[in-house]
DNA sequence: CGGAAAATTGAGTACTCTCAACCAGCGTGG
DNA sequence: CCACGCTGGTTGAGAGTACTCAATTTTCCG
């Protein structure tokens, strides 16, 4: 991947939902950024550690989590290639939680100030960066209904169908209802508030019922209208996004 | 309360994390804004609604709640005097959750479009919004965590100390361990993902463990530290926010 | 090819739910 | 001023979803 176009699939996330003009496209690309590279499980963001760099991820699948007293931890959300993951963390000092790579991942890493001062100078883009978290948000809270008030058929569906949709729409080529899936059952569990036991259980009556195929990290959606039924899923909570 | 003391609330709140200089109070004090009176339950944001406004809350208590298919209530957060209710519609078009009244409420109604203007020329005031509707973030993704990864006991208890700290946090006047409880047995268990049966009685083994004293709407929390160990509650992600 | 991680299965447990009844406080109206 | 009715709180019994522990099989990766 060269140079110019590592900034791309950023600008274009953010063109779907906000204007820029030519003006602020040449700025944000013209961000400082750094390429690396992070094996699967690497931190990202570090609970407790002062922030100073934004994270976009390039290719690959990025995970939020919060660890409870007892050890247990529980991921808040996923993310997918073209999302910036720590845009929450822009103006909080220290990191209220710890992202981590779910696979390998490629990512650019945008010095915090940098982007801060971005947004100071042009008010398209602040608004651009601050739509994407609102819908960050937005997502936490539904992951928290999904928790909180459904069962386990049910929060396991619509997460298979958030995936399915944000896959879908970051890239309209792709078919949403057949991807790699990139979580095991043990983090499916943490998505949902599960254990492992209970979510291979789960898995295997959607399973028996016809709704999905999941084999090698291959999930296909046999029939999405039941699922997203299910799941009780409504994609308006993620207001076109990614 | 007079005219130019309406957003004072808000301005003081904004203040303790960003640094606004005097004209950009100025520009936030002369926003036009309504005066209005809402009784309990009312609802000031509706899902799938279009926003047009943004509400701040001058004096009571209102809650962001989502509904499952089968009717299922799920509360997301809870939101005292002194705060916009609503920031996070800030961009969106359309509401993706309801707000309603806990209490009787006074809001000021801010036309949406008046806030946005403001943030696009005081970018100091665009990053004071930013992080108000970041910290409510962090607030969503804890109560992931609550519900998600916590047992009934340890999610009251987890409530009740967030509670505390935000009120003592906007008014440290207040003694945080001796409040009036704007929560009913039944909305507490919509907090926390439980039903109003288990909350009753989960709320009698905090009281026999001699933790709290709660009763017609005014909680007393014997023992904070306790408490707060049982509730797993560290302060953190709130960000010394209201 | 071998070891580790992930998935699967079984049996027993327990936390939380459901349903249903009952009590208590309080505002309203006769 | 008392009765009524409503909302909110409390209790009991029984059921069920999800958990724990532990063993086993399968898959993945070096």
């Amino acid at each position: 991947m060269d140079e110019a176009s590592f900034l791309d699939p950023l600008f274009r996330r953010w063109q779907r939902t906000a204007t820029l003009s030519r003006e602020d496209k040449r700025a944000v690309l013209a961000l400082p950024w750094a390429r690396r590279a992070f094996g699967r499980d690497s931190y990202l963001v570090r609970e407790g550690e002062p922030t100073s760099v934004c994270t976009l991820l390039v290719s690959g699948f990025a995970f939020r989590q919060k660890l409870v007293s007892e050890g247990a931890r529980q991921i808040i959300s996923i993310h997918i290639a073209g999302e910036f993951v720590d845009l929450q963390n822009g103006l909080l000092e220290v990191a209220d939680h710890n992202v981590q790579c779910l696979t390998r991942c490629v990512v650019a890493m945008v010095q915090k100030n940098a982007l801060i001062e971005l947004m100071a100078s042009r008010d398209n883009v602040a608004r651009a960066i601050w739509l994407d978290t609102l819908i960050d948000s937005s997502i936490f809270r539904e992951w928290v209904v999904n928790v909180g008030r459904r069962d386990a058929k049910q929060r396991i569906a619509h997460l298979l169908c958030e995936l399915a949709a944000r896959l879908n729409s970051a890239d309209p080529q792709s078919d949403g209802s057949n991807y790699d899936f990139p979580l095991t059952q043990e983090q499916i569990a943490d998505c949902t508030g599960l254990t492992a036991v209970h979510t291979n259980r789960t898995l295997q009556t959607l399973r028996r019922d016809g709704l999905i195929s999941l084999s090698s990290s291959r999930l296909t959606i046999l029939d999405w209208d039941r699922l997203a039924e299910i799941g009780d899923f409504n994609e308006r909570y993620l207001h076109h996004a990614v």
